[in-house]
Formats: C-alpha cells, sequence, structure tokens
DNA sequence: TCTCCGTGTTGAAGCGCTTCGACAGTTTGA
DNA sequence: TCAAACTGTCGAAGCGCTTCAACACGGAGA
C-alpha cells in the first residue's frame, strides 16, 4: 500500500505538505505543488479512507436508504438512486446503501461514523423512523413529505399539486367526473407520503372546481384490469381520467381508452417517469415525475448542507404537463 | 461521541479488553465480559468504522458495482441488489453502492480502502473492467460470466442450460419450429454476458435436437409488439416460443396467444423473474430466473472469500421449469 | 517447595491521515 | 532601517481502534 509517507518521500516535502497539496487548505507553492502532484500520479496513490475519516472526522459517504420491499414501483426508486448516485459523486461522495430494515440500519451507519449524512427514501406520513433521525444528530434529507412539523429538510416531487394540474388539466377539456387510479392498496396502507399527497390534492382540487371526483388504488400487475373495468363499468359517466400507477399502465389503457374513445381531446392523464413509454398506449398526456432530476436534488441539497450552506427546509419539485400529440402518436407507436 | 476508552472507564477494565470481547479473540471470563457489555450498552457505543478500518486492515464494507444505465432490466437489478445488501447483512457487512462509470469507481474504493471487496454485475462478454480487477488484487466476484480464462470467480443464473431447458420442453411438446425473442438490441450489442449465453444454449439444443430455431431481439417496451407481428407473420411455422424480456411480455403477450392459441399444451415460455405477472398473460410456463437468491449466493460467495474459505471459481444457478396449469390460470387472471 | 503452564488482563505501539502551532525567509509599511 | 505581516513548509500530536508482547496469578506436576 502506498502511504502519504511514501508521496511525501518521492516528492522530498513532509507528509503534512503532501496533505496540504491535496486539500487546498494552506497555500503551496506552485513548484512543490507540481512535485507533489506528479510524485501521487507516479505512484498512484489514493488516501486510505478509514485513516482520512478518523483524522478530519468525516467519511465522504452518504448513506443512502431506499426501499428494497415489494409494492414500490421499483424502476422509479432506481431512477431516483441513480440521480443521486451520480449527483453525489459530483461533489466528491459515496453512497452507502442501507437496506430498510428501519431504524436500525440508520443508527449503525450514524453512531458508526460510516457516514457523514443520510438520505431517507420512501416516506411515510407517519414515519417510524423519524424519531430516531432526529436523535441522531447528523445531517439528513428525507425524500417524501411526512406529515406535521419539519424538523428534517425533506424534497420530493410535488404530488399534491400535480393533483391539482392534473384535475386543472381535465376540467378544462370539459370533464366533470374524474377517476384516480393510484398506487396499489399495500403502499396506501402504509401511507406512503406521495400517495396520500395525490390524492388530497386530486380531491382539493375536484373539490375547488366543482366536480366529482374518485380515488381507486389499483394493483400494479395485471390484476388491475378487473378494478379498473368495475369502476367505469359502475359509473359510464367518468370520462377524465387521471393513472399514476405505471405498473398497472400496460393493462389497463387498451380499456380506459375504450370507455372515452375520443382521438383528438385526450380524457387520460398519466403521472409516471416514463414518458417514452406512454405513446405506445395511445396516452399522450403526461406530467411527468422526474425520478432522476429528484435524486439529483436530494444529492444536491445534502451537499450544500455538507457544505456547511443554508438550505430551504422543503423542496418542492413542481409539476409540468405535456401535452402529446394525439393522433401522431398513435401512428408512431 | 462515545469512544472504547469510556467504555473501559465505564467497564473498569482497559481499552485493549473492551476490543477483545467485542471481538472475542482472546479469552475473558464471563464476569469481565458481562461488565463490558452492559457498558456498552449504557453508553450506546459503536466503534468508529474509520478507526476500525485503520487498525485492522478491514472495513466490513463491500462496493457492489451495480448497472443504473438503461437498457437494463431494472427491476431483475433491484432484485438481485436486494438480495446481496440483504444477505450481506446477515454476515456483518455493508454496501458501498459503485456507479457504472466503469473501472474508475471500482479503483477508486478499491485503492482507497473503502472495501473489503467487490462485487460486479452486469458483466459483459469482453469486460473492459476484468483488466482493471485483476491488477487491485482485491477479492471480486462477477456476477455474469465473461467470455475466456476465469482467474476471477463468477456467479450467475445459468442461461445457458436456460436455452437447453425451455428447447427441450418445447420439444418435448412436439414443436419443431422455435423462436427466442430476448434482451433489446443495445444489450446484445454490449454482448451482456447473459443475452449471448441464453442465445447459446438455445441454438445449440435446437441444433441438438433438430429442430429450426431462431432468436430476436426485441425492444422492451410497447415497440416490441410491432417486431413480433413481423416475425411470427413472416413465418407461421413457429409454434413454439421462449420470451426472456420482461418489458416486452405484456405488451407481446396476446400477440403470442393469438398466434398459436391452443388452449392445454403450453406453446410460449417466458424466462422471468416475475413469475406473479405471467398468470396474467395467459403464460402458465416458465423459467425463473431467481434475481434475489442470485443477489444472495454472491452475498454469500464473497463473504466465505472473506471468511478466508476456499471457492468455486464458477457457479451457475441452475434453471427450473414451472409448469402451471393454463385453464385455471387463465380464470384465475 | 519450586518451576511450568494456562488463563485473563493490560500497556503501549502503531495503523495513515489531518491539522495546529512554530518557524524560516521574504515583503511591506512607517 | 526595523518591526510587522505574509508566505510556504515542517514537526508532532492525536483521531479511535486492534493487537502484540508482557505480566500477574492460581493450579498442576516434579
Amino acid at each position: 500500500m502506498v502511504t502519504i509517507s511514501d508521496v511525501a518521500r518521492e516528492a522530498g516535502v513532509s507528509t503534512s505538505t503532501v496533505s496540504y497539496v491535496m486539500s487546498g487548505k494552506r497555500a503551496i507553492s506552485a513548484d512543490t505543488r507540481d512535485r507533489v502532484q506528479a510524485a501521487i500520479a507516479r505512484l498512484g496513490y489514493r488516501p486510505h479512507a478509514g485513516a482520512r475519516s478518523l483524522a478530519s472526522r468525516s467519511t465522504r459517504v452518504i448513506g443512502l436508504q431506499a426501499p428494497l420491499r415489494t409494492g414500490v414501483d421499483v424502476p422509479v426508486i432506481m431512477q431516483v438512486v441513480a440521480g443521486v448516485v451520480q449527483r453525489a459523486r459530483v461533489h466528491g461522495y459515496d453512497i452507502l446503501l442501507l437496506s430498510s430494515d428501519e431504524a436500525e440500519g440508520l443508527a449503525r451507519a450514524s453512531r458508526g461514523s460510516m457516514v457523514d449524512a443520510l438520505l431517507i427514501m420512501d416516506v411515510e406520513s407517519e414515519d417510524a423512523r423519524l424519531a430516531t433521525i432526529a436523535e441522531l444528530d447528523q445531517p439528513s434529507v428525507l425524500i417524501g413529505l411526512p406529515a406535521g412539523r419539519r424538523s428534517i429538510p425533506c424534497i420530493d416531487f410535488d404530488f399534491e399539486a400535480a393533483g391539482w394540474l392534473a384535475v386543472d388539466r381535465l376540467v378544462g377539456l370539459g370533464h366533470t367526473r374524474l377517476a384516480l387510479f393510484g398506487a396499489p392498496e399495500a403502499v396506501m396502507e402504509r401511507h406512503t407520503s406521495y400517495a396520500d399527497r395525490l390524492i388530497r390534492g386530486f380531491l382539493e382540487a375536484c373539490e375547488a372546481r366543482g366536480v366529482e371526483g374518485s380515488t381507486h388504488p389499483i394493483p400494479d400487475s395485471a390484476e388491475a384490469l378487473a378494478e379498473v373495468d368495475a369502476v367505469l363499468t359502475a359509473d359510464p359517466g367518468i370520462t377524465g381520467i387521471l393513472v399514476h400507477n405505471d405498473g398497472a399502465l400496460p393493462f389497463i389503457a387498451d380499456r380506459i381508452r375504450a370507455h372515452v374513445p375520443s382521438a383528438t381531446a385526450p380524457d387520460c392523464l398519466a403521472l409516471t417517469s416514463r414518458e417514452g413509454a406512454l405513446r405506445a398506449h395511445g396516452l399522450t398526456d403526461t406530467i411527468a415525475v422526474p425520478a432522476e432530476a429528484l435524486g439529483e436534488s436530494a444529492a444536491e441539497m445534502i451537499c450544500a448542507m455538507l457544505a456547511g450552506g443554508a438550505h430551504p427546509s422543503v423542496q418542492l419539485l413542481p409539476p409540468e404537463l405535456a401535452v402529446g400529440e394525439p393522433s401522431r402518436a398513435r401512428i408512431d407507436s
């Protein structure tokens, strides 16, 4: 193993000088700096992470608790994780992946000085981990929005606003009876924060706009078709539909199109992180969930905190409506 | 921060005794052990990971390079990762998630003593990272099977055997013209090891059994339908079909069923990690890709290496055919 | 009785790094 | 011209832990 002493000897300087060259915390003459950097390159030196964290009390690692359980939309999670990893790297941080064995993993990583900060995904409205995080006294960011007072910084897509946006769009198109087909029952029961908020936004907007709106959890598999079918059959008056369930989308798209076959005025909006695939279903209007951007913003936020900057307590990424071109899109597919 | 000295003082022993109680590397009297453990619990002591790794030259962290890029079947990756994380924890290891910026991340983690071992996913037949890994001189396991000499231990699902198994099954049912609809073009072009191997097994088995077999990469989206359609239309003689593309499955299942509508003798096998969803497509015969088990085995393998045990150089998880009940399944859905 | 051995415990060295205070040597300001 | 202020470098302490050599002690064998 190449140590800092090896580099110092090679460059003819002291170890502290090498350290200062690497960190830039003290002025170093150009000549010395070059010699040291050349020595580092020549020897292929990499500082020992453990030694560094011991001396500097910082690890350059961020703990990320991602939900690996079922019932969540896995591809979305992956996109967020990818965004986090990639952006954290830009700031020189690595990611320690903590499994979702709830609070224990967080405590271990934090107390054991394995990480400089924690990033927590898949937050529930009343999340049991919140108490642990609070007493851990470690910079943390939640990806998700728990209910109540916000002592911990949060970031998320603004699902509530997305609900409003969808309703406004559908009402603007003339629909007066709306339905939201959302996350699976299991997700709802856990009161996963995003599902709750989407429903709230959707229902509040319906009330505000004076239209009827109903919400329906559906499985993220083929079984969704039966449930959607039942809802639409029971109430043929529903003409405006919002779907937030990427897993179910392939199975129910045909049924929904058959229900409201208007080709020019879209009646179904999808809230999804996979815009590309939508075209294929003949669904063209999309509210994109910017999953990767969310991960990147979360990483950015926590890196800013670690860099000592101030930070907003709650950051919500605004929804944007992407209106497609129905006819062309259907031909494309 | 609670340190080992705090614990030692609290328990009335020396720091080395505390250390030996934790590691079990020296005999300690029951009385002393209890006192130390009580002190640890009382103070909520957790050893500093960096200090530990500095002194012991081991981090209890495994680096995992997972493909976060597109074109891979994301849910499968997630399942493997989940298996790895969970099983590594059982052995007391955490997972450092390395992005796929190829060799650089591996070198950084390894040379910087951030990890005790490396686990590399999404291996290509001629993988550029292999050279780096070899010179890193760090315990490593590949999840996937590169071509050529095996200097690095590998583990994977036996896709080649799965190809044979599928062919044998379809031939056994009387089919003489087989088609494999597989991974997207992009995956093929990278020569991702599993895709290559499945095709090889499939074609070799076809030749051995004296039947005609063709292979077709298809997109993992709705566009797959057009390509499948083209193939089946061009050659109506194809009656035995193997699909290995979970993304495309929902879109093409109907078309395939329409092509060979026999309800009692299954004509389409799916190679998939999501058995449950299959029923819904009326496809009942499955060769399961045990994604989570694969991750677990990989973790097990590398932990065994780290524990100093001998290890098999190549480990392939055998495929298993799951024959469903067509009629009942279709009703269920 | 004395030596030898095994058991349980300790002190101290050292892992590789960062950082503080000190210190030469060079400018600058009065 | 001399003190004050920089600039660039170094020595040494110390981060929290593991582990080695040493040692105290009681029991067994001679």
